[in-house]
DNA sequence: AAAACAAATGCAATAACATTGCATTAGGGG
DNA sequence: CCCCTAATGCAATGTTATTGCATTTGTTTT
């Protein structure tokens, strides 16, 4: 079975045609990806319904996690592997968008670290989105 | 001068009714509000561009500034006074959700302060977004 | 291997949210 | 008070996302 095949199989999702298509091309890409994006991406025409259904389906089922970036339209990026599952997402690490190629990215291993709230407010997760430059853009290889 | 007047003044902008309304509903509201929270709030119909416009130009001007805190609409809350200008704005402080009453808050003095980003990626801004319970909620008094 | 069942897909229609052009109105400097 | 520009309201349209339903496909069971 490969490895795609195994990935949905994990997460308790049916291998079909379409998830195969759209696993791929977010494992194909480092960055987050808009329902636009993916659809500029995907070689076949899958129906615009189904690719809404199949982000839906991951995202429940813990594969993909949503990242609002401050762009119009939600994007969305692979979970870390073994993070995530369908009863909770565990997304908290850090969010980052580039200014000049606007695209975003997890970085898995920053985490957010506030430790003083104002009195009364309790917290139950944090997560961090950063603006700058991008590895990519200023320079350095891949 | 009202205090309003003056406020929409020291922004550049122009004293009108809609503004004058939908001002008053910011300063009378802690939390976040999006489109909808505001329609809902005027007591008089004021036509659906003319806030999408006054929003804008709140805005630009430095007087409130956007939030996305995961629901599908962007919030707007007013920018702690003298923080924000038509230039610039500077809202790197944090947002806190409750998972209670769903309202957003700006907590202007929590600041985000990550240092170690990894190689390659530099920051120009930060905020964070923290979800849990907030202060009312949790039976403290506003 | 075929039948049977449930889940996934595609199409059409529609909902929800947001923006544009343009004619009219209103704020505020002179 | 007049005049000019900015702001407003309406109608039309654009963009993004969702729903219902008939059909197809994947998987389990026999």
């Amino acid at each position: 079975m490969s490895n795609a095949n195994h990935t949905l199989k994990e997460h308790n999702l049916k291998s079909t045609e379409s998830r195969l298509i759209i696993l791929a091309i977010f494992k194909e890409n480092t960055h987050a990806l808009s329902y636009n994006d993916i659809e500029s991406l995907i070689a076949v025409k899958l129906d615009r319904v189904t690719v809404y259904r199949t982000l839906k389906s991951f995202e429940e089922n813990g594969l993909i996690h949503q990242i609002y970036d401050g762009s119009t339209q939600v994007k969305y990026a692979l979970c870390p592997a073994g993070s995530c599952s369908s009863h909770q997402h565990k997304d908290s690490h850090a969010h980052f968008r580039c200014d000049k190629c606007d695209k975003t990215f997890c970085l898995s291993d920053v985490v957010s670290s506030i430790t003083a709230l104002p009195e009364g407010y309790q917290s139950k997760s944090q997560s961090v989105f950063i603006q700058g430059i991008c590895k990519v853009c200023n320079g350095h290889k891949n």
